[in-house]
DNA sequence: TCTAAATTGACAGTATACTGCCAATCTGGC
DNA sequence: GCCAGATTGGCAGTATACTGTCAATTTAGA
């Protein structure tokens, strides 16, 4: 019996894949992102890792990158654009000369502040050009692709590690 | 009557974010592409450019940019290194000096044979955890939200560009 | 206790993304 | 034919991403 022909090669397979979609739909996203938040100076990148330290006070650079699932070498100099904008203080840790402690700063916990209403604007707009109930189906299921997918992911999330840094007790 | 009280600031808030999950999602789908490929050292973006020179041959980097919906700048580098892979040429244009024409060798011809099954096989990788119905609702979903966006996007995807290149007749 | 292994943060190198600018070139309107 | 405006490609500068390496430090095991 013959076998299945070859698929074409043509760029109308690229428009439909998966991983091509993803990417447009990031770049989309990030747009967004950026027009609405325009007047705050800050990435989506940066407006997380704010958030996470916002969420968990004293935590370290390598559990802020499990929490987040953002990669740790890039974690670094984001960390770094944040102190310079004075939004986060790096402070060594007192019982391991390896760790410093991130805290957000006054103005850091400000901005986050100030900045919410825009990134709510923003994530909205994205999913608008969708019928309501389209964009629920779509959330659930991307919550669980990228659940399924989490340790193919090379950083893979791992919100628990967050709890660490209050004691070992485990 | 009472306003809506404000969002907490938590990082739970940023897991359920739209841009969040597109983000990470995107990253999955990097990563499970370049495992499957690794023995070809092909970026998505290095593959994407490919097909689409494959498909329009003799297409300009500024056409090549709206048909896959890539930014311009970065194009430029992803072209020098698919021509340092000598899988691309770039020829002047005879009757306009400031294009140059992009061309498959006779090795970009035989690598994009070659890498089409990993591509593939990433391709099914990244949707494998949903059910199938899951997948076909979820591709449909966000083929509509990318379509709908598109003109969000700081580089929005024009097919028909690609056209002009074969002479100017509209 | 002494040391092998693990952890943390830093760094170098590559590859997207995007902004903004520039020179060379082409086109259209006059 | 000339000039204003558009187009093309290139470049500098910033911000993620990821790989791999390294030193300082801590931990765990023999």
């Amino acid at each position: 019996m013959p076998s299945k022909p070859p698929p074409p090669i043509t760029i109308d397979a690229v428009y439909a894949a998966p991983g091509y979609l993803f990417r447009r739909m990031q770049q989309i996203a990030v747009s967004i992102f950026m027009e609405e938040c325009k007047a705050f100076d800050l990435t989506p990148v940066q407006y997380a890792a704010l958030i996470a330290i916002h969420t968990h006070p004293g935590i370290d650079a390598t559990r802020l990158s499990a929490v987040i699932a953002f990669d740790r070498s890039t974690l670094g100099s984001v960390i770094e654009r944040l102190q310079a904008k004075d939004y986060v203080e790096r402070k060594p840790a007192p019982e391991d000369k390896r760790i410093k402690l991130l805290h957000l700063t006054k103005s850091g916990a400000a901005i986050l502040r100030e900045i919410i209403p825009a990134v709510e604007r923003a994530q909205a707009r994205m999913l608008e050009p969708l019928k309501p109930a389209d964009r629920k189906t779509l959330m659930g299921l991307l919550v669980q692709l990228v659940d399924l997918n989490n340790e193919a992911s090379r950083v893979p999330l791992r919100a628990e590690d967050a709890l660490e840094h209050l004691g070992k007790a485990g």
